[in-house]
DNA sequence: GTTGCTGTTGAGTATCATTATCAATAGGCG
DNA sequence: CGCCTATTGATAATGATACTCAACAGCAAC
């Protein structure tokens, strides 16, 4: 049986308080810094459960980390994300859907599925270009700094 | 200055003789099994130095791994991907740049770039789908066996 | 409210991919 | 041929994520 606690909920409202997408580990130490206790492999196992449930979208981000995000729209959708505050907006796209299965169906490809994302510069960002990040590091997916 | 040897020229040949995606693990493995003493490291430069060049695509697998392919397209394109034996095609998706292109636009964003591939199973796995995989297992991307 | 069963937690550890280190090696120009 | 320096490769380090297992805590029955 599936049972309530306190741990799950927080993980997703931590979750859901932040605008972009999140990898475990900053989340991790976001609930940390707010006073939770909570223990970095039940994060793990909550986003993973989230995300099972479809509750949570997930994507790899370019330095191979796990992303997460809550997302409002409940169906199948995209995302256009900033790649420097991690600003995210959820983005319909029919006529890509349709285009996937064609292209797949054309070459043979069936149960097709997609990997569909458009990182770009938000309208801020790109205002603030040159400077240093002017946005909330908080908000901002986790980097290495290699 | 930039040298030739023979180890960059033979992590080449290896991608150019793979027919899909490859890990940097399994091509280094391959390599091996082949005769060839080149170091693993040497392997990570060559396929970072590749995908610099624009002489191989590189995208991040579900598991997170990094997947290489040497690419006989030239230009910017996608992948067909056939999911279970690595099977890949390329397709030019000149609909779906100009689509990212204009919700980018519409959205405030800047300098978009975007991440699009079709994953789904190729005609021959279509067809030998319930049973174990029929073709050649070293063609097919490094999984973990966790 | 108490008890007991069992799913969940979390500290630590393991694993895996990838990158950094650095001494030894080998292009390639003079 | 010899020197300079880019490259190599064995190994260690790093970072993300998964596993282990004893302690804990829902929840249902009493």
């Amino acid at each position: 049986m599936k049972r309530n606690t306190w741990q799950r909920e927080a993980v997703r409202e931590a979750l859901a308080s932040n605008e972009g997408f999140v990898s475990a580990q900053s989340l991790h130490t976001g609930m940390r810094e707010h006073g939770s206790p909570i223990g970095l492999a039940t994060v793990y196992r909550a986003l993973a459960d989230l995300a099972t449930e479809g509750e949570a979208d997930s994507l790899q981000s370019p330095d191979g980390e796990a992303l997460y995000r809550a997302c409002s729209t409940s169906g199948h959708h995209h995302h256009l994300i900033c790649r420097r505050c991690g600003l995210t907006v959820e983005i319909a796209a029919d006529d890509v859907e349709a285009w996937a299965h064609r292209v797949a169906s054309e070459h043979g490809f069936t149960d097709a599925r997609h990997v569909v994302d458009v990182f770009g510069l938000c309208a801020a960002c790109t205002g603030s270009s040159v400077s240093a990040p002017a946005v909330a590091p908080a908000a901002a997916p986790h980097r290495k700094q290699q």
